[in-house]
RNA sequence: UCCUCAGUAGCUCAGUUGGUUAGAGCAACGGACUGUUAAUCCGUGGGUCGUAAGUUCGAGUCUUACCUGGGGAGCCA
């Protein structure tokens, strides 16, 4: 017989059918003449519920189905007697494919703390949150490919293994296959890369987004998804060493374009969650957020605020609060002041603009008032800065003075730069952290806990 | 990296001004129960109190260092 997934069963089984499944014992409970099961095979949050008839089972059999334990189940799909659930299986054969030693096995059919199921990750993806998480994280990732394929976006697949620390977005992992212990030296006593893998210095990738620049050129509208990884010491339920992020990068997109594309997406795989994951976020919106449904529903339904940097800080300045860091034009906004306008003065996602020039990137397009640049940062209710982006400087002087200004390494760009020498064109791209859109539709609270296997300082277990 | 809180049974925690044999709930195990929903009821076993050093007649409890984890901050997505 073919086996059929739980998902499949719930959605369309025929009641009175021979069915088979196969899955994860979540629970057994039950009396000597009776016993339930309650089976998970990870196509859904739904467990199907199991009904042995214990006269006819080998007692050794019923006795290594415990929680963990893996199973197939022939029987017939039958309307429920009991309350809770309207199908279940009246078994007429079990196949044990994998016993679970109840006294060992790290999950109890109780709720256990994220911290201990975090030090538990290989198992934690049995349990009904993280079921639901990691089923939501790949409804997103195909969201975001149907959303940019539907849009005429090129999917780039820029490299990871880079020699350019051109962006300076952070602490870079080095990437060589030189003898740590015996590393070559030159005339001046520092590391001779040249004897490396590359012939050169080279690290894992920050960001795509100078190499997406190439594409975009080219191809017009193109997205990156892919690792990125930050060598930062940063110790936060935010940060990861080793995270996803999504890179879109339009030709003849301005900065409103850009903003307008970087909402109209997020409300997108919003929505896409809302339609196509409701099983798992309504178990998430009972047991981990209760206000997540609400939330997400707000997001989607109400516009973004768009106001200047400057906007901002006249804004915080009269608002009569204590700011544990100052408020002033000039200097970037901190946490509190974030948290502040998102989610005390406007109660909604913003979108900040036209930063000071003086604390961003090198390759954000200059305004014409020559103190500020055609930034955009999107911000989120609880999780900060979830995308930042900008209209490109698409003028070669302009670009040129910034990056000797900012004493960037000039020689390493010359394919970056070509790009302005050789039918130089408006653009504008953003940075979306996969992980925080996931903090934010799932409600989960720890970074680490939306990535299946997370890569923090000192961790890389797994 | 900084600030702060914590680490005691498989899990979540209690443990008084330092004092005899370190407790509870849940889980596990054994038993009871003819339809259960994290079933219920009765019983049983289970501990190098994060690690190391120190103070003391005596340390789970006090001191110092280190390790690990949570929260906040910085860096950022």
């Amino acid at each position: 017989m073919k086996r059929i997934k739980v998902k499949e069963l719930m959605n369309s089984g025929q009641v009175g059918s021979e069915v088979l499944v196969k899955g994860w014992v979540r629970t057994k409970r039950g009396n000597k003449n009776i016993v339930f099961i309650a089976l998970n095979d990870g196509s859904t949050i739904l467990n199907i519920q199991v009904v042995v008839d214990v006269a006819l089972f080998d007692e050794n059999l019923l006795k290594d189905i415990t929680t963990g334990a893996c199973i197939g189940v022939t029987g017939k799909l039958v309307e429920s007697q009991g309350q809770g659930q309207h199908i279940e299986i009246n078994a007429t054969s079990i196949e044990l494919y994998g016993k679970s030693d109840a006294e060992l096995y790290p999950l109890q059919k109780k709720g256990h703390s994220m911290e201990f199921l975090r030090e538990n990750a290989h198992l934690r993806f049995r349990t009904n949150t993280f079921g639901a998480v990691f089923r939501i994280r790949h409804s997103m990732a195909f969201a975001i490919h149907k959303y940019f394929n539907d849009k005429g976006f090129f999917y780039l697949h820029t490299p990871v293994i880079t020699a350019s620390d051109a962006e300076g977005a952070g602490e870079m992992f080095h990437v060589t296959t030189l003898d740590l212990h015996n590393l070559p030296k030159n005339d001046q006593g520092s590391v001779d890369f040249k004897s490396d893998f590359f012939g050169k210095e080279t690290n894992l990738t920050v960001s795509g987004q100078l190499e997406g620049e190439l594409g975009a050129m080219a191809l017009g509208d193109i997205y990156t998804f892919g690792p990125t990884f930050r060598a930062e010491n940063s110790n936060t339920p935010r940060h990861l060493a080793e995270f996803w992020m999504i890179e879109p990068e339009m030709a003849f997109y301005d900065l409103n374009d850009n903003m307008d594309l970087a909402e109209d997406f997020v409300k997108y795989l919003i929505s896409y969650a809302l339609e196509n994951c409701k099983d798992d976020l309504g178990f998430l919106n009972t047991m981990i957020d209760k206000a997540l449904l609400e939330r997400l529903k707000f997001v989607v339904e109400n516009e973004f605020v768009r106001i200047s940097y400057t906007e901002a800080v006249e804004i915080l300045l009269a608002s009569g609060r204590k700011w544990e860091y100052q408020v002033g034009w000039g200097r970037d906004l901190q946490a509190e002041h974030e948290r502040y306008l998102v989610e005390e003065h406007f109660k909604r996602p913003v979108i900040l603009t036209d930063y000071p020039r003086d604390i961003k990137a090198f390759y954000m397009k200059q305004n014409d008032d020559g103190r500020t640049v055609r930034a955009m940062d999107v911000l989120f209710p609880g999780i900060g800065e979830i995308i930042g982006g900008s209209q490109r400087e698409e003028d070669y002087d302009k670009l040129i003075s910034r990056i000797r200004e900012m004493k960037m390494p000039e020689k390493d760009l010359w394919w970056y730069l070509d790009t302005r020498r050789y039918g130089s064109a408006p653009h504008s791209g953003f940075g979306l952290g996969f992980e925080r859109l996931i903090l934010f539709i799932t409600g989960m609270s720890n970074i680490r806990d939306v990535i299946p296997f997370p890569r923090t300082p000192k961790n890389a277990e797994f």
